[in-house]
DNA sequence: GTTGTTATTAGCACTTGGTACTAATATCAG
DNA sequence: CTGATATTAGTACCAAGTGCTAATAACAAC
């Protein structure tokens, strides 16, 4: 035995989960084992073998793809949406979302938040945002729950924008509030 | 024949569009023809097996699961910056910035390379942005490189407050103006 | 009708990346 | 030394194909 198997097998998992298009015979040459040894390994694992991996890959992409086009596309999880009124959605903030050294959530990500359900708010085929005046009123954390509303508060279908209000909580607290001005490609009536 | 092969090998491809998840066999059963028939057909079209199909898939999406913002400091490349002064990066929007209907770059990613200029521009440990105020006005495309400047305005060190403005230029033109109010840690920090 | 062309079907050997199973060794621990 | 555990080897088999050859079938043109 190199090491122990059950370091072998750990690192297996790993490197499957890292990259599951790699094939029992390269498992087999990287740790310098049998390729029968991969195998027991991988059921005793319970890892399935590399055509259910990438099947298993390939079909939840597409139901994502084909199911919700607006919402994959929304960073974070859109949790509520009534179109053209309001949504809801929820973010939790990990720790590649911060400062590496205060832990304090970088801006763009929770503008990303905002920014994205703003979109996913609009009945529109596709909303591009015009402007937008946001303020960052109390730091996020690494850990917290970023919970988003968007709410439609003006609508000019002459000039094809709407305004959307943002508030973002943590805990009921507000970190962060602005607006968005959206562009629609249709104004109203002219839906599909 | 059926019908002629012309339709069928149209009905084959947007059978297979449809669900990439289809074998020969059961192709051939849909079509009332036989298996090789299918593969001669798939072969005129140039479409690929199974396997292919579903790896195909299956790697697109292990692509796209990198969609989100990315965790690096800095959104794009600085290429020159004189701290407290001004900063110049540059990022190439690639097809997974922009919305797959009309190639149009996301807000948040334009965003995020701004935001994280401001952030870059301030010579402190840290910068918090507290307020932001960005006019998207025009919509940038998959292969555009946005050329991005910062450039500090005005300091407020009793407040612990740093404006910036930044412009966003594709090719001369620019593409987004806005400012940013940034909260600088320097001295006691009022971290939380 | 006969001939030519295109379309369809059949059959076989071979490929990948496995599963399922059996059997032989190797390694280590008590 | 003996047993248990781990590792390796080897075989038969599977799915979903490719690549190839050859036999029909269908239809059109002369």
């Amino acid at each position: 035995m190199r090491r122990t198997k059950k370091e072998r097998q750990r690192l297996l998992s790993e490197t499957i989960a890292e990259n599951p298009f790699v094939t029992d015979e390269q498992l087999a040459s990287e740790f310098q084992v049998s390729v029968q040894t991969i195998r027991l390994d991988r059921m005793e694992l319970a890892i399935p073998e590399l055509r259910e991996r990438i099947k298993d890959v390939a079909s939840k992409t597409y139901e994502n793809e084909v199911k919700s086009l607006p919402i994959d596309e929304v960073i974070g999880e859109i949790i509520d949406i009534e179109l053209d009124n309001r949504a809801l959605s929820i973010f939790d903030v990990k720790d590649e979302h911060v400062f590496q050294r205060n832990g304090i959530a970088r801006g763009h990500h929770l503008f990303a938040q905002a920014n994205s359900l703003a979109v996913a708010v609009i009945d529109d085929e596709l909303a591009l945002t015009v402007h937008s005046n946001i303020t960052f009123v109390k730091p996020v954390k690494a850990g917290n729950r970023v919970i988003t509303k968007a709410v439609v508060v003006g609508r000019d279908d002459e000039r094809h924008r709407t305004k959307v209000e943002i508030v973002s909580t943590v805990n009921g607290e507000t970190v962060l509030v602005g607006e968005f001005d959206m562009y629609r490609t249709k104004g109203k009536g002219e839906q599909e």
